[in-house]
DNA sequence: GCGACAG
DNA sequence: ATCTTGTCGC
């Protein structure tokens, strides 16, 4: 617990945007790009992957991976932002500025405002850059309704004092559910459709198992379908 | 008190 | 997150 980090995401979190359900969708055109970000840890740096993808087709366009000193801030369940979003938004950054790129929406590996005070790493990075962002996770934060459907698509609500702010969703029939919530600028019912729409086979949201590899796969000085920016 | 705890 | 082989199942 830490209750000056606690007051601080209790106060950000005031100024996080969520459209309501009956607002109109995110328009997403071709030129749009769609970023899925992750990051991977080694003894002495930190790699950060960015894929991205046509926000209209989902098509794959391109993954890049950028390289950075180590998180000061150790990792603690809550506070996750403190630890990795600084790397997000360096690596964001860096892209900017070489490529000329401008996310319309980022999905993040971890929570929106499914958090206990519904301030998660994604909301933190989309209030910070002032962009759409969605929490896209593998464990839960907060409770959330265990009689989930068991076939692909069915979903249950994530509450936090009688309201919805995300849901746990069985990405396959059988699987363990993942858990996707809003981070800023997107509405949950938003958040669920792009989730599904761009999921693929897996448990695993496909766009956040490619930007996992490439990460991975990096800070093992290995190639793959992704490119080094330094 | 004990265990669990995004990545 | 990371340390790590084989193995069961669709």
């Amino acid at each position: 617990m830490d209750t000056i980090k606690d007051k601080e995401q209790e106060e950000l979190a005031k100024k996080i945007i969520i459209p309501s359900d009956d607002t109109p969708r995110l328009e997403l055109g071709l030129e749009d790009a769609v970023c899925t970000m992750d990051v991977a840890y080694t003894d002495d740096c930190a790699f950060v992957s960015c894929d991205i993808m046509r926000g209209k087709t989902g098509e794959w366009v391109n993954t890049f991976v950028t390289i950075h000193p180590l998180p000061t801030t150790p990792y603690t369940s809550g506070y996750f932002a403190y630890y990795e979003g600084p790397l997000l938004v360096e690596c964001l950054e860096q892209l900017a500025l070489e490529l000329k790129l401008k996310p319309a929406l980022v999905i993040v590996d971890g929570h929106g405002i499914a958090h206990p005070r519904r301030f998660g790493i994604a909301s933190w990075l989309g209030l910070k850059l002032n962009i759409p962002t969605i929490g896209c996770a593998k464990k839960p934060l907060i409770k959330y309704e265990r009689e989930l459907g068991t076939q692909k698509g069915s979903i249950s609500p994530m509450l936090l004092e009688d309201e919805v702010v995300g849901v746990a969703l069985r990405s396959n029939t059988g699987v363990k559910p993942i858990f996707i919530s809003p981070g800023h600028l997107i509405s949950i019912e938003n958040t669920i459709h792009i989730i599904k729409k761009y999921h693929g086979e897996y448990r695993i949201f496909e766009p956040v198992r490619r930007a996992d590899q490439a990460v991975r796969r990096a800070s093992k000085g290995e190639s793959g379908d992704f490119e080094l920016i330094t």
